[in-house]
DNA sequence: CTCCGCCTGTTAACCCCTTTACTAAAGGCC
DNA sequence: GGCCTTTAGTAAAGGGGTTAACAGGCGGAG
């Protein structure tokens, strides 16, 4: 039996389906008690006007696409996610809106952002050139960056540079001169650079810190990780058993050193005093874990709030496309001496 | 300047619509010559078939609703929903679906059910009889039941009945008498029961413990209680700084229960030596934080997981509703003694 | 007793796209 | 050269609603 219609109800009622659209959305227009029959004809038929149908007119869904160029298996083992969404949902809640994840369909990102149903996108971790990204220009839907570069569109980040760099030296004023260093893998296998958005501006500001203490920057020591708990203990694990020795780790985020701590207790080795680490976002594990993570701390529910109210804003059709820079500071906790 | 339509398409590249259309669904209908001509043009204005025109007419937008009955902001603070999205995640990845989390709108599930467009649901926290689930039954929509009763609706539960009596056993064995209850709110404002889904079984199999150790169960004792880490903190340090005194406490969820963690730490009690805490989920942070979380282990992953399976078997129209049971149990580690 | 305007309800156009005929031209075959 | 089959494209009918424009009935004002 397939879903009852507004022509079914329309029947059903004895009026015409213009009067059913009325008796939802426009009741006044109605003498009230048309309005009842129709809705009681409605209730047991168990009857609402189609979202899709009614989108299509409207011209809006009501509903805001979040998009991170990662599995979604991936995106919710890490709570920087997490605790991103939240800002984001904590704005989808004031404004009656429905948050739509979404993760490359088939390794095809274009694909994703054409069959979703939103009136707009968040979209994490890619720079506002990207080539997947550039059509929604073109169509005009709007949408907001966030951890990425732009220029024109609005976006929301974090004084990525600077905080890292500042990470790096304390270790480096630490004597430490061998730091292995997991940065960000590209976010899609068809960039070839790894010098990009998030990821660049945090190797950046390692590499400021490096050349500023006359530093030797060995490449090796640079190792591209998957932004998963179990990438960051396989990249430690793996340099670790491939003989490399260093003495302190610097993590382009929490997860990933939540990774290193696991498995450097895997193998015995001692967080901080054989290894410092530090990470970087200051996800709410991060000081509840033993030992307490040292890292960057940045407002990361601020930085989902502020990306779903320039969206808002930009549905409203307020054009004012603000590129916001949030401050980072480093939190020393227990995995630095 | 609006959206271009398939109808500009067509004009600029001097075809009819259908001509369009078919390029993009079934580009063998036409001549090489002709479907390149058209990607041309739709490239150049950057045009994509509207997903809602599409889905309208294919029946299905290929997107999987997940609602609970929290505001978002909530939801995202909650490691569970985290881990359990994930597992619905991993199974939206696989079928090439998006993941639409909704909250009550303006404190109507039923409207946020009627507004989403969604080829399915998944269901968190409420039972299948719920006065706004029920409508979705009618209109033939499929869903998964998730946390809640259900008799006809597939589901997926956990042993929560059994699992907390063993909870509540261990600590009465242990000569506990003084013990507080953290239990769940009832889902929604409209439900003045508090013996509701998840929450009624899991405070059950404690009472059941009670009752079997010959311990007086008072009501006093039980504490509905928000399903996060402040509604954890407020709910134990109220009950604390009114006087009550417990040896030990059960917490409905670990979240709650880290709420606890950190009202004792708040007010120099140690835990376990003063109050013993178990608690329940076995999120992820459970056994990285200090000291090491006692709860009930279930398989928050597989259960997300086989949620999704079972919401795209009905959705394919395999329909044999299955009422799945996940095995649950105590896991014991420094928050007892 | 008209005329006007409100109250209710209807008809028809439209939202944007897909898909099922249907047509016309081109190619194959004898 | 005539007939049949492909090929390439089009027109029209939905899919399920909303909404602007319109029509008939009625009460009240003049």
């Amino acid at each position: 039996m397939p879903r009852a219609t507004i022509t079914d109800i329309a029947r059903q009622a004895g009026v015409s389906p213009t009067a059913v659209s009325f008796a939802f959305n426009n009741p006044s227009r109605l003498s009230p008690s048309t309005v009842e029959r129709i809705l009681a004809v409605a209730h047991n038929l168990g009857y609402t006007p189609n979202p899709l149908s009614r989108a299509l007119v409207a011209g809006h869904t009501g509903m805001l696409g979040v998009i991170v160029p990662q599995t979604m298996h991936t995106i919710f083992a890490n709570p920087f996610f997490a605790t991103l969404f939240q800002g984001i949902g904590g704005i989808c809640d004031q404004h009656n809106m429905g948050m739509l994840t979404l993760s490359p369909r088939e390794e095809s990102l274009e694909q994703a952002l054409a069959r979703a149903p939103v009136d707009g996108f968040i979209i994490v971790g890619l720079n506002e050139q990207h080539h997947e990204i550039l059509p929604l220009r073109k169509r005009g839907i709007p949408f907001v960056i966030v951890d990425g570069d732009a220029e024109t569109a609005p976006a929301v980040n974090s004084d990525d540079e600077q905080s890292t760099y500042a990470a790096a030296a304390h270790l480096l004023k630490q004597g430490h001169r061998e730091v292995l260093i997991l940065a960000f893998e590209t976010p899609s296998r068809h960039l070839d650079n790894v010098f990009y958005g998030v990821g660049a501006r945090r190797t950046w500001g390692y590499q400021r810190a490096f050349a500023e203490y006359g530093v030797h920057w060995r490449e090796t020591w640079l190792r591209p990780t998957h932004g998963s708990l179990e990438g960051g203990a396989q990249s430690f694990g793996v340099a670790w058993d491939e003989g490399y020795r260093p003495t302190a780790v610097l993590a382009a985020s929490d997860i990933i050193a939540l990774g290193v701590l696991r498995a450097a207790r895997q193998r015995g080795i001692q967080i901080p005093a054989d290894v410092e680490l530090i990470g970087y976002d200051d996800i709410p594990v991060a000081e509840l874990v033993c030992p307490a993570l040292s890292t960057v701390h940045q407002p990361i529910v601020q930085k989902g709030q502020l990306a779903g109210e320039l969206l808002v804003a930009a549905l409203k059709g307020e054009i004012h496309p603000e590129q916001i820079m949030l401050e980072a500071r480093l939190v020393l906790r227990e995995t630095t001496r």
